[in-house]
DNA sequence: GCGACAG
DNA sequence: ATCTTGTCGC
């Protein structure tokens, strides 16, 4: 049983070199294994959980919008949460924060934490598990944004980004069948020993032509989620677009939201 | 110095 | 991430 530890919550003031010796807390702190207690068979089938004694289990996905100021500056960042039961969407919040740093590959959930962290309390359902659009394992310090505010918030979290940060995939990804995966594993350019298994490109879709090729997803555990599962929920998830429909669906809300409140302050 | 680099 | 219409293909 590990605690939450909103004592290691992202801060923007931190210096660069303090940034990344919290991700090391982070990482040292991280369960990169299953730890759950929901049936990840009853994720998302409509059919699964009609059958199950339980309610199946709440999954979060999470995705950023951008708002700018009078100038076009980019300076406040929107965060949407959009949580799903049994296939179906129970609840939707979004919080504004400005925006403290630039993005910089590595340090991106001080970039984007606080409003990510701002939505989840604003969330009245509690989520079993978290689904973010980025690296949590596959990262230099094995501490991408789902592992750092799965870590914080003590809750299951898996991370899905659509291109790789770091890491070596241990065939070739082209033209991936429906379904498959291959193996990431770490190299020099992550703090882990070489050959690790940080996650897994999942091709959730693929086109049956040759002609063209859909880029596989890189996947890779937050917090207490393995690999393979974090590979079975993307896939189980995503059921008729390449990404896992609670990503998909935060990622349309927080464009929506956007709209809605319009840009400049 | 050179290359790599989630969103 | 964001700026953005039409367009190719199933």
């Amino acid at each position: 049983m590990s605690p939450p530890r909103p004592d290691l919550a992202p801060d923007a003031d931190l210096s660069r070199e303090e940034m990344e010796s919290l991700q090391r807390e982070i990482a040292a702190a991280a369960v990169f294994e299953d730890d759950f207690e929901f049936d990840p068979a009853t994720l998302g089938d409509p059919l699964a959980s009609a059958s199950s004694p339980e309610d199946p289990p709440v999954v979060a996905g999470i995705d950023q919008s951008f708002l700018s100021d009078a100038d076009g500056d980019q300076d406040r960042a929107l965060s949407a949460v959009v949580a799903m039961r049994g296939g179906e969407v129970i609840e939707r919040v979004h919080a504004i924060r400005p925006l403290e740093i630039p993005y910089i590959p590595g340090l991106l959930s001080f970039r984007e934490g606080r409003p990510i962290l701002a939505a989840l309390e604003d969330l009245s359902v509690e989520p079993d598990l978290l689904l973010f659009d980025g690296s949590g394992r596959i990262h230099f310090r094995q501490a991408g944004i789902a592992t750092h505010i799965g870590v914080v918030r003590d809750v299951p979290s898996i991370g899905i980004a659509k291109s790789l940060l770091c890491g070596d995939p241990c065939e070739d990804t082209a033209n991936l069948p429906t379904g498959t995966r291959v193996a990431v594993e770490s190299n020099s350019r992550v703090d882990a020993p070489d050959g690790t298994l940080i996650g897994y490109a999942v091709q959730t879709r693929q086109y049956d032509s040759p002609d063209r090729s859909i880029n596989p997803l890189y996947v890779s555990p937050g917090h207490r989620v393995g690999p393979e599962t974090a590979a079975d929920v993307a896939l189980a998830l995503a059921s008729s677009y390449k990404l896992p429909e609670p990503v998909r669906l935060a990622d349309s809300y927080a464009d929506e939201a956007k709209r809605e409140i319009g840009d400049a302050p």
